[in-house]
DNA sequence: CGGTATCCGCTCTGATACTG
DNA sequence: CAGTATCAGAGCGGATACCG
């Protein structure tokens, strides 16, 4: 078999521009419909949630239940092992929280309004 | 002050085709000059190594030692404040790790050959 | 409501050539 | 050796329209 880089996928599954949202808002609401987690990730397009949790459905990460109804019904939660993802995301979110003030103290608030490589993404916490 | 995710800086950080990469072959060989990480990153262009690199050293993770002399000699290495980021990498890895057999699990190696969504890439693993 | 299909622009990445 | 400059292509992400 192939060697794959298990580092590597940790990150290609947590990499793309929204799929650390959609796990944050599923992780602390618990089961979410696709509308609500529409509304709770205003800029996110039907094209992208749709396919970031088809994804992370693949990766049984997210599990996708169906009601056979009219209007359609769809909910959204973590699964059991998903929440294995657990301590990754939070080992990266302290580190990141860490980085946050290091940068800080390297590039001051004033400087901060010149282009710089690699700026930070604006993203809600996972905490809080 | 803008709230920056947490998450997301940690995120922004490990994601690129190359970081990755850079990074452990950083951290297992210590100091390495630029022409000996395009060696051991077979596939990556100047033009990558050098942005990747560039970015890296703006986080203060990668520290650049350049040698005033003919032909120019230019070292790079994890700084001490970027070594706090082994953690992650460890955490990452180990979950990645996991899942790789979890994967295994739920879609047998036939299966694999299929196109799914999101395959995981390529790439050496952290510790070995 | 919960998608899919299509088009389209932009960024990221890569190949090549040039420079100090 | 260690880059920079330039151009071109692939793929990601977004807007819109349509469907069960």
């Amino acid at each position: 078999m192939t060697v794959y880089c298990k580092f590597g996928t940790a990150l290609d599954i947590l990499t793309g521009k929204w799929k650390s949202l959609i796990l944050l808002r599923l992780l602390s609401n618990g089961t979410m419909r696709f509308s609500e987690l529409q509304k709770a990730i205003p800029d996110i397009s039907k094209k992208m949630l749709t396919q970031q949790l088809k994804e992370l459905e693949y990766h049984d990460i997210v599990h996708r239940e169906v009601y056979a109804q009219i209007p359609p019904k769809v909910e959204y939660s973590i699964t059991e092992y998903g929440q294995l993802m657990k301590p990754v995301l939070q080992t990266m979110s302290d580190w990141g929280a860490g980085h946050m003030q290091h940068m800080e103290k390297l590039y001051s608030e004033e400087d901060e309004k010149g282009a710089h490589p690699s700026e930070p993404r604006r993203i809600d916490s996972l905490g809080g």
